[in-house]
DNA sequence: GTGGTCTAGACCACA
DNA sequence: GTGGTCTAGACCACC
């Protein structure tokens, strides 16, 4: 399992696993069922403490993406392709939910806020 | 100058001021040039603490919507409307271009993401 | 003996056995003073470790489900159907007053907490 | 705030601390907006570690007990009455639940579980 | 002062 | 070997 955590990331060292284990899950890259390497590996690897990794573990099982057992391991769940649908879709409405709010704190109005995404998906097709 | 501070706000005390002068000035209710209220007396204005404000109008002078003159005081700086109207967008367009991405690294297509932010919106207004 | 392990069950492989054991004891379908396969013969039935099958029979035999003679094999007790009944009556009651005892312990009166069970076997009935 | 903490309790400490706080925040001993003592101050008090109660603390914040500011300190999330009353009976229902589901592990039938919690509350009013 | 993150290391339960 | 809990202590951001 390939993670790149990053000093210059704003994000806590946790949550930068956390988050690039998931998108991992949700395209597949991890298989349900698999099992993902144990923290302390993973620490190893990463350079970092156990905790730290444990801490991403904690966050990822709590929302549903894995399982611990004790003595056995850390799996990836068993999640059918559209619950995994749908927890991409919920993901995605959080990130984009918070992106609007910052820009309505920045005084945009919901119409100015849609113009800009209608554009940003016009350059990306041009 | 109207701020309101509440402290179930996610965001520190020193963002909360500065969001809300950032606003002000946008929308024209801080006139471009118009003296800012002292630190002290804002600070006293909200019952909160010297360094909270002096942190708040240190981002916003970084930031280039207010400036400082020693024994003068704070002012808002002169931006003319259209000027001002460019910095948001391009704030905006900023902030929307990141969360477009991040959904697109979670495996979700142009449509299905254009789709999510118009129901973001739908239900924003009913 | 028929017994199922899950990795995906909370509760430690050892007594995911014990309670099945159990269950098979309490409704006859283990008979009193039959014999239990071997540790090492269930170990290997489950692909599980020896360890794990000997905790399982330490904690029934340590409860006075079975009884194990040296050199002879593991048996079942012989424990008489109104006995049975009994244990099962007595370990069911006490699990039941913990919990209401901390319903009380929340705040709620001894009507409301009736009432949630009503509710709760309603539930599991549709 | 007093609470107890029992080495011959099962639960970790953490959950020790979380449930009784939970248990004072929903009985009205804890009053909604009222300040919490510090992380460092409450571990001073228990004789435990600064990160036993900051992890009590989270998972209380992530159920919505209460919420924590940076340099604020930590206080009883505003819930009103009949937001209290749903959570006392979401969690008095978790409660009897799991209670139920480990009497089914045990063999009895509905029924048979029924019939105990009433003479359960019948001995109670005797 | 407050909470937020992280480290290095320990001991326990489970397999 | 695995994960689960806990300690003592550090540095940072916020007030």
């Amino acid at each position: 399992m390939y993670i790149h955590l990053s000093q210059e990331d704003i994000r806590p060292l946790y949550q930068q696993i956390a988050d690039q284990i998931k998108v991992q899950i949700m395209d597949g890259t991890i298989a349900p069922g698999q099992e993902l390497p144990s923290i302390r590996q993973l620490a190893q690897q990463l350079l970092t403490s156990v905790i730290t990794v444990k801490r991403a573990y904690d966050d990822l099982e709590r929302e549903g993406y894995i399982y611990t057992r004790q003595g056995l391991g850390t799996f990836a769940a068993r999640i059918s392709a559209p619950q995994l649908d749908d927890m991409r879709h919920k993901q995605a409405e959080e990130i984009l939910s918070e992106a609007v709010e910052k820009c309505r704190a920045l005084g945009l109005k919901g119409e100015e806020i849609l113009g800009l995404i209608k554009e940003l998906f016009k350059e990306d097709k041009g």
